[in-house]
DNA sequence: GTCGGGCATAATCTCGATAAATCAGAAAAT
DNA sequence: ATTTTCTGATTTATCGAGATTATGCCCGAC
């Protein structure tokens, strides 16, 4: 039920030759977050082909592996396979991210009053220290912005998840983490990482505030307005781009 | 997005041998399609280990075919993979049937208010044509059950798929199916149509007035009892089998 | 009598080859 | 000029065999 490619150390740049498996323990599961880590940053473009014998090579796997690593990816909806016509990326296109962002409010507020209402201090904990790994990675990006942006995207979604955490209903864990996937991909896609002028700290810290103080309708609120602005700050960006997906 | 394995022919009852695809268009789909029914109907139980080896010969498919399809089937949650430990039926559990019908109740009520509230014509035609469809069968159920059982589930799900059908957002109808074919699994496994003193149909008519007459607010409260007396039967009947899953 | 190590068995996982299907482009017919 | 058909080439889908790993059992030691 849970993140089948969970507790990924993300390394920032992987040495594309290496053969390491980095903690996986079959190929296929190698090839799924290797595969899903470049649909996520955008390597694969949207409605592109998969051609199987071409990521052979590139991924070093054979095709049954691969094929089962993409059927993998299906349940994400990150890859699509139609018929005999093989497998696509997801297309994105700017009513899917409505859509994904409307469901991820509604999911994620509610395992949030979930959380909040039966979290004991473990998550208290848990919560305080995403946080603080979220603040440190956050300074320093001032300086040196680039390779820190996979670092920040990982806290940032721990941090999310620690919010959560103590929500004791597994599908709804489920789904909104598929979601979050979905949104990390707009959200990466979007290249919003390069112009940050909103306080996303500042929201953070509000949610976390209230979530602390057992205040579920406020913490619910501002985790709304946080998945709002962030929506609304990707379509300013790259709404148009989200219109037309290139093709393989 | 949509359910990879709809528009099935549900024609009660498969020749074991026969070769014949039955409308699916690639041989991973097509045991993809009779794994997932044997796991809803019970066939293969819950927890119980899935040898490719043994699968191989029962579904005349090559080990990679196999291991696709039972990829696909991660997806719904109906199937588990372990490391190097091979796959297993999803195991069940009392807990697991709470938030299955706890989360259910929040997507269907969800869905429905949508529906109703963007429903056309169209959406109309479908919900009284699949309430009719479901109608003729509960007729015929109480002069022959036995072959019928597949018959109205079938139907049956094709009418709440219905209720919901005009709900545009894709994700909500897709978490919704997955959802639906988990509370499916159970039910069959309860036996529950063995006996059903309940009148099932009044509730689907009551349901169905409700979303016609667009009254959202009482249209998903009786969804919601729906649910939840599906649930109490469920667990009336079979709540300490699903405590003690059998192992393989 | 119980615990730990090692071997045999069995299952998973992986791969390259083969067959079926789709797509693009050119030639022919209307 | 447009449509249709045919052919070649690319890609998918599938299979069975081989390498790798887990599992169960036996035996010896304590």
């Amino acid at each position: 039920m849970d993140d089948l490619a969970s507790g990924g150390t993300a390394d920032g740049v992987s040495a594309p030759g290496g053969d390491e498996r980095r903690g996986a323990r079959t190929l296929v599961e190698f090839a799924y977050r290797k595969l899903r880590r470049d649909i996520l940053c955008g390597r694969l473009e949207p409605g592109s082909r998969l051609r199987v014998e071409q990521l052979k090579s590139e991924y070093q796997v054979g095709s049954s592996t691969l094929r089962e690593a993409l059927s993998l990816l299906v349940a994400d909806a990150l890859v699509t396979s139609e018929g005999q016509k093989g497998f696509r990326v997801a297309p994105i296109s700017l009513e899917d991210l409505r859509d994904v962002t409307e469901m991820r409010k509604f999911l994620e507020t509610r395992a949030l009053r979930e959380a909040i209402a039966q979290g004991d201090d473990d998550w208290e904990a848990g919560v305080v220290a995403a946080y603080h790994r979220l603040s440190r990675v956050e300074e320093r990006l001032g300086e040196t912005p680039e390779p820190l942006a996979d670092e920040w995207e990982e806290r940032n979604r721990a941090f999310h998840e620690a919010l959560i955490a103590a929500c004791p209903s597994k599908w709804l864990r489920h789904f909104r983490s598929i979601l979050y996937h979905q949104s990390e991909r707009y959200r990466r896609l979007s290249l919003i990482a390069r112009s940050i002028p909103r306080d996303v700290h500042a929201e953070h810290k509000a949610i976390m505030e209230a979530a602390l103080a057992r205040d579920a309708d406020r913490a619910a609120r501002l985790s709304e307005d946080h998945v709002d602005r962030t929506y609304a700050a990707m379509v300013t960006i790259a709404g148009d781009r989200f219109g037309t997906p290139a093709k393989g």
